[in-house]
RNA sequence: GCCUCCUUAGUUAAAUGGAUAUAACGGGCCCCUCCUAAGGGUCAGUUGUGGGUUCGAUUCCCGCAGGGGGUGCCA
């Protein structure tokens, strides 16, 4: 289902082509191949509604002035059956197409038919995407990178969806390996050390020495007393384990649904061991003799099996050997599968197993020396690599008060993702985290966060679409309810402001598709901004309530378009849409 | 050292290789007998640096400078 927007730029692009045949078939332009041009929005509005650089484009192939080129073009164009009614030379070449006054009517009508499906596309055609996001290791509490993460992942998800893509969302929990043990040796020592107190171990420098795992060993003690001081250390420690753990989970899964996400799954890193795969996956790199065995440990040939991928995308061996690839360890020397085999199951899991067609991973930057060889196993193991997309986000800095924010005031510790969501409200946390790009390194301001005014962009979203809703109910008591306009009503709409607001609105399919496309969600959060914004002037500069009954219908329909999106996408991203403020 | 991300107005950020680089905040001034002033209007101010590709570069490529992250039998 193609957008009118699409339509107008196709016509667009429809009427050079056809022109430029003409003109090679009257024998204006020489028979020769022509390149490639674009279609765009000017960014200047006098510059017309859509832009063509075809004559500039085609300068080198036809041996001709632009300006020349273009006067060819126009003189030999036609724009019967289109959305336009001129096209005009301008600049070095460009042909600046004007769109008829009745096209702007179309969009309006084309919005207020959709309704709450309105922006929504089959781009995606049904793909099944995972999107795996947040993923915090269950020793502890979650954090401001977390609470980035959550609100990245959740709202690139929702746009996906939008996009016509089938989402799945997943969470992966870490509930094996070293950090487990990490966890359950933390827990032990604090425990002992209730008890024993100086005569307990101390704990080590690499362990986990923040307050929440002193709670939690506390809790366990409330319960069993001392009663597992005289058990074996891996019993206690086990003990321990299984009673944290979900304690922990149930922290996150609380957590999170607090900031409004849904997961489709929770995935338990242990059910890979549990099951098999990671075994099974480790045997078939064993099978294509991509393993050796050194120093009792089990190796993974990375270089070998990297630096083909690499020379596949176009490097030279220089440039390959210059970084130095090293191999990798998939079984350590106590026996222990490492963070990395376990990564390769899981991601085989989504692809081969599960068949997803698209996995996207959300991970901190400072995963990045991960991705490169992540995608070459993938390849080892018999998926694609390019089948993975991994978004690398950069850290957040908390700033209040114009100074940077490292600790929380309360723990003494870096702030974490329950403290933020107790300080800020929750609608704007999800839209500033979505205000920039993922690669960005973000400062997020507590004060902004928190001030309910129009600094605030989620504020000043809200705010547009209460004002809406308080002009329909001013008008309902005057007994002026909207109504069904006609098309010759709704070209009424041909104030700049108007304009421009039908333009922005008739933006939000391919924005949502450009959206999916980049994952990048931060491009939606900016169209509300600007669709706030014109929707502002529009308010200042035309009066909804006027003195002509059908212009006041064809601007009462305006309001109900721009309400439709500013609700659309205000929910699709699971942001409180206000009726009153 | 090597890899990677980043650098645009005083600040925070926009700009599929296009026309006069766009906004917000901060500061000055103006607009409610009128649908929510949580709004609008208006004045001032910018592409770190040196090359290259191009009709055209904030955008692509190569140096340089500055900042973040990585370079574990951690995850």
């Amino acid at each position: 289902m193609s957008t009118l927007v699409k339509e107008a730029m196709q016509q667009v692009r429809c009427a050079v082509m056809d022109a430029a045949g003409v003109a090679v078939a009257e024998g204006a332009f020489p028979p020769v191949p022509l390149g490639d041009f674009i279609v765009e929005v000017p960014n200047n509005r006098e510059n017309g509604d859509y832009a063509a650089n075809a004559a500039m484009a085609w300068a080198r192939d036809l041996h001709n002035a632009p300006r020349r080129i273009a006067e060819a073009l126009v003189a030999r164009m036609s724009l019967e059956h289109t959305f336009f009614d001129r096209c005009e030379i301008a600049g070095p070449g460009f042909l600046n197409f004007y769109l008829r006054k009745d096209f702007y009517a179309r969009i309006a009508q084309d919005i207020l038919q959709k309704g709450a499906d309105y922006g929504r596309s089959g781009y995606g055609s049904g793909k099944k995407i995972n999107v795996e996001f947040v993923s915090a290791n269950p020793t502890g509490p979650m954090h401001m990178g977390n609470a980035r993460g959550g609100a990245l992942g959740d709202c690139l998800a929702a746009v996906l969806e939008a996009a016509g893509y089938s989402v799945h969302r997943e969470f992966y929990i870490n509930d094996a390996g070293n950090q487990i043990d990490k966890f359950g040796l933390s827990l032990d020592i604090r425990y002992q050390q209730l008890y024993l107190g100086k005569d307990a171990p101390d704990l080590p420098e690499d362990s986990y020495h923040g307050e929440d795992i002193k709670e939690r060993a506390a809790e366990f003690a409330a319960v069993y007393g001392d009663s597992y001081l005289t058990k074996p250390e891996a019993e206690r420690r086990k003990a321990l384990i299984d009673f944290a753990l979900p304690k922990n989970i149930e922290a996150m899964h609380a957590n999170l649904t607090k900031y409004r996400i849904e997961y489709d799954t929770w995935f338990h890193e242990s059910t890979l061991h549990e099951d098999g795969e990671l075994a099974e996956t480790i045997a078939i790199l064993k099978e294509k003799g991509l393993t050796y065995e050194q120093d009792g440990a089990l190796w993974y040939k990375n270089k070998e099996v990297l630096g083909a991928r690499l020379a596949r995308e176009g490097k030279t061996p220089a440039e390959i050997e210059n970084l130095q690839l090293k191999d990798e360890v998939l079984i350590r020397q106590n026996g222990n599968p490492t963070y990395f085999a376990a990564d390769i199951a899981y991601h085989r899991n989504k692809l081969q197993i599960r068949g997803f067609d698209r996995a996207i991973d959300i991970w901190g930057a400072d995963h990045h020396g991960h991705v490169a060889r992540m995608k070459g196993a993938l390849d080892a193991v018999g998926c694609d690599g390019d089948d993975l997309d991994i978004i690398l986000m950069q850290l957040v800095r908390l700033t209040r008060d114009g100074e940077v924010v490292r600790m929380s005031k309360r723990s003494g510790k870096a702030i974490t993702l329950t403290d933020l969501l107790e300080e800020i409200p929750i609608d704007a946390v999800r839209f500033l985290f979505n205000m920039r790009e993922p690669g960005s390194q973000m400062e997020f301001d507590l004060d902004l966060a928190i001030s309910q005014s129009a600094e605030n962009p989620v504020y000043y979203c809200q705010y547009a679409h209460a004002r809406i809703c308080s002009i329909l109910k001013k008008l309902a008591a005057e007994g002026k309810t909207p109504r069904a306009c006609t098309l010759e009503e709704l070209t009424l709409l041909q104030a700049e402001e108007e304009t421009a607001l039908l333009r922005h609105l008739a933006a939000l399919t391919d924005e949502i598709v450009l959206s999916a496309r980049n994952y990048d969600p931060a491009r939606i959060t900016r169209y509300a901004v600007e669709l706030a914004t014109l929707f502002h002037k529009f308010y200042n500069a035309c009066r909804v309530n006027c003195d002509d009954e059908a212009l006041m219908q064809a601007r009462l329909s305006l309001c109900l378009c721009v309400k439709t999106v500013l609700s659309n996408i205000l929910t699709m991203f699971r942001i409180t849409v206000p009726e009153s403020m």
